[in-house]
DNA sequence: CCGATTGTTCGACTGCTGTCGAAGTGTCAC
DNA sequence: GTGACACTTCGACAGCAGTCGAACAATCGG
């Protein structure tokens, strides 16, 4: 059975962070795979098909501000790491935010 | 007549832009009583009610990240610059986003 | 023209952010 | 236990972002 990686209780999601956490590219495409796929994936496939170019430890980062920013929930599955989109509760704090962002029009700006 | 200042096309608004202008609390604020004031407003009595504990440069300096970013639109009229919210570009470029952010919760988290 | 007002630009400073390599931690297979 | 694997943590680094004071630019009222 898996750990739960600490995260932020619903109503101490920040929309500060979820902005920031969002406004990143990187961390951008890893939510919109995410949210496209629907239901907890493996973060090494997600990584992998969406952000190839990085090293772990960059990416260990990326998941972490979107877990702490409330986007994310991470489980540790063994080895692996299994994450989701925190759907309801970011429908619930902030209500359409998601869906405006992630199913906007691709940009291509570096970041 | 007022001089318009330079701001992107719609198509060109990018996302990460966006995001990134929003992100900052100080910015939200003030996008957030130009929202509500359905109309065009004077920078100085807008920040003078939002941000006042800021100085002159770097109010100026976020209002010209929001110009560059597309969410808002500038005139210079006289000494006074004249602000807006730039609402059916952004809703043709980000269905929802304005909303979505802008009547969000509000968030006390510092800068 | 002069002074007052309003806003911008410039340079500087501080702190945060994205990135990496190296080293550490934990898990699984044998 | 040993080694391979997956990820995280720890520095370090460059670059960017928010802030300010000082100086500049433009406008308006006498």
């Amino acid at each position: 059975m898996g750990q739960r990686l600490p995260e932020p209780a619903v109503e101490s999601i920040e929309l500060t962070a979820v902005l920031s956490a969002l406004a990143d590219p990187t961390r951008r495409a890893l939510m919109g795979a995410l949210h496209r796929s629907d239901g907890p994936r493996d973060c090494a496939t997600l990584d992998r098909s969406v952000a190839s170019g990085l090293s772990a430890p960059t990416l260990s980062h990326h998941y972490k501000v979107l877990r702490e920013s409330g986007l994310t929930r991470t489980v540790a599955e063994g080895r692996s790491r299994i994450i989701s989109v925190r759907r309801d509760d970011m429908e619930e704090r902030f209500p359409g935010l998601l869906a405006a962002v992630l199913g906007a029009p691709v940009d291509n700006s570096a970041s």
